[in-house]
DNA sequence: GCATGGTAAGACCGATCGTTCTCCCTGATA
DNA sequence: TATCAGGGAGAACGATCGGTCTTACCATGC
């Protein structure tokens, strides 16, 4: 996910564009895979190349640059990668909502399969006041924005009750893959399947009962 | 949670038994509701009134408390709580099963709802060799195996394929919770009761299969 | 030439981390 | 009475934490 490094020898990513683009490669690579509380400033100095003061002239605090890292989280992961690969799997509204389990197949099988940073945040910081346990719900609430949208283009009924019951399935499975399930990615897309299917026959039944009463 | 304080001022559970017991008392306190690296071992210590070099003739070190923390854990939440509370309120296996969400709706609102410790020491120490990662996953795979035995005995075909799947649900409404949804426990009984239905159609499928061939 | 601003390097701060140590007291046992 | 283990109180250890400060370098613009 680094770019290539400029600076043989050096840490991934370091001189690679501005002093501030370094810093965020070097805290998403860290954060994501290891945590917040787990990751020092010092690590993230050293890791990106950059002088202490330089860190903390574009970030005021720790706090200021975990942020900052959940917000890349979401434009690489939810937008880049989610989104954009199951527009580019699928095209039926209901096949992109099975296929965001096939990406999930892919995602759990690689060999630095570090979970998901929005629920790893949110977990780390319990405080629900916590900045940072706020942030890690809004992203999580931008990730089933995007499943309601496809339900409601699925013509699913209620949609938002749709979009918290996958994305419960979503979240389930990706905590097992935690656990080591290598077939977590499947297992949420089978109960996805049922669930996708009572639909279809919820919506059945309320034609049949409009043409009755018609 | 703590048993009634004997002596009044003093930090809850303080003087209450036996030194180990009053600091595996104060650490599941602090590690339940706040996680294992936000507490540090002098909040144990004053929490538990004990003597610092008391606690490290107990235990060798934090990490070993950690791993007796998770052991009452798995007493007082899976055994206690989850397997005691499903059997005082179903015979039915199969009502067992759903009856596990009917306790996650009470978990859920309780105001110091703190989420499964399992799953938040395994994401707090992503690093699969590390001891306490490996207990996290340990005992979930015990919770799991409660759900397998629930599902043999009600006559499911895979009950390790059906128990990974109700787990799924179980983490993911477990997550949602955390989130703030109020109603994360519903969400998770009725996608479970289409994994029920589901079930008893293929087993109804599997009977019919068998007739047709007699 | 000279000022300015971004950056590197690194000393330094107080606080906290997990851990070890010493000293003293108490209560049970021999 | 003498012994000894368990525990309380707290100093102290080296390491690390997040954060501040100083100094020097270098490129830019006036």
């Amino acid at each position: 996910m680094a770019a290539t490094d400029a600076t043989p020898g050096s840490a991934p990513g370091a001189n690679v564009g501005g002093a501030r683009e370094r810093i965020l490669t070097a805290a998403y690579e860290l954060f994501s895979r290891a945590g917040i509380q787990a990751v020092g400033v010092d690590a993230i100095i050293a890791r990106s190349g950059v002088a202490r003061q330089t860190l903390y002239r574009h970030f005021s605090s720790k706090e200021e640059l975990v942020l900052a890292f959940l917000e890349r989280r979401e434009d690489l992961w939810t937008k880049d990668w989610l989104q954009a690969g199951v527009q580019e799997r699928a095209s039926d509204p209901r096949a992109r909502l099975l296929a965001i389990f096939d990406l999930f197949e892919e995602w759990f099988q690689s060999p630095d399969f570090e979970g998901c940073s929005f629920i790893n945040v949110m977990l780390e910081h319990p405080d629900p006041a916590d900045a940072i346990h706020r942030a890690g719900v809004s992203y999580l609430a931008g990730v089933r924005h995007f499943l309601e949208d496809l339900a409601r283009r699925a013509g699913i009924n209620d949609a938002e009750r749709f979009a918290r019951e996958w994305h419960i399935l979503m979240k389930g499975s990706i905590v097992a893959a935690l656990e080591g399930d290598r077939e977590a990615a499947r297992r949420g897309q089978k109960v996805g399947g049922l669930i996708l299917r009572d639909e279809l026959d919820a919506e059945r039944l309320r034609e049949n009962d409009r043409s009755w009463k018609a």
